[in-house]
DNA sequence: AATATATTTAGAATCATTCTAATTATTGAA
DNA sequence: TTCAATAATTAGAATGATTCTAAATATATT
């Protein structure tokens, strides 16, 4: 099987390990930006690194919200966009319902998003894409990134075992 | 040159038949659909491929009100709505502006984005994608449509002749 | 013409996101 | 430490695309 959705813990020690790198990757460049590692931002890089849920901000909100119970939604937003602008994270936007995080891997990269449960996978193994520089040669655009995602229903769905909660947190 | 933004007429003949066939194929799945052709949903189908711009429902709403002056923006959203449940138009979402419709090739393609002056473009002969039916098998979902966008600068943007209008009708 | 059905309408409601202006916390200098 | 400057956070208002609602209009049927 080329294709599949990533499973959960590939392998837990490791994986442990690139979490705490990215985590304090993404702490280096708040610092280079110039801005401070306050709790709350330090909090909410944990909640956006905890999952691989793709989270929205309103479910950032809520677990950053189990810490420091007062957190405004304005500073996760303010800190997801210094994220953005720093490219420690990718955003997933949808128009018909909230955007999604991706703090993991914060580059291009495909998913799976399933139009029932509004669940976001990462899709491993997918059909290797135009390289950017290839398609910014051959148009003359500049391109930056890359969206390719594939919409449908979830294995779960598909069987009816979706009962309506999310399970985020 | 494999890649390449697609050029307006590419044969101003047989694409004005293309896109005859796609009016009459768009009134044909509304007619089955057992919804009305009204001189005013015409008049949308015309304005969605007239252009090759992938017009945002304010742009076809434009349109529409060059011919019958009185047209509310409900139209055009529900007659949009109908188009997408019957797949006669693809919706391109985005969250910080508004959805563009491609009414000339309503299934999954890429296209070009230039994040500058949102420009949105058929990008011809990109690298062939994973099939829906392998990406289903592989993994369990059932895909119903892919997305494939490149974001970044267009020629006219970097050269810097990008004025500010949009040029649509 | 009379009635039923479909279409269209204006404007209100919604919801994610952004903005604003004020408050609170932190830092650095004296 | 104390004060001033700066940064972070806040609540709530504003925005803007989209959806909803209930009424009005048009169309089709008998």
């Amino acid at each position: 099987m080329l294709i599949q959705a990533s499973e959960e813990p590939t392998c837990p020690a490791s994986q442990e390990g690139e979490l705490r790198s990215r985590l304090e990757e993404m702490k280096a460049a708040l610092r280079e930006r110039g801005v401070a590692v306050t709790r709350k931002r330090a909090k909410l890089l944990e909640v956006l690194l905890a999952s691989d849920r793709h989270p929205s901000v309103s479910e950032i909100h809520e677990g950053v919200r189990s810490a420091y119970p007062g957190t405004s939604l304005a500073t996760i937003y303010n800190t997801i966009e210094i994220l953005k602008e720093t490219g420690q994270v990718l955003e997933i936007e949808f128009s018909a319902s909230a955007n999604r995080y991706d703090g993991r891997i914060p580059v291009s990269h495909p998913h799976l998003v399933c139009l029932q449960c509004e669940k976001v996978e990462d899709m491993k193994n997918a059909a290797t894409h135009d390289p950017l520089e290839r398609v910014s040669q051959a148009t003359g655009y500049e391109i930056v990134r890359l969206r390719t995602d594939y919409y449908g229903t979830c294995p779960e769905c598909l069987e009816g075992s979706y009962s309506g909660e999310r399970g985020y947190l």
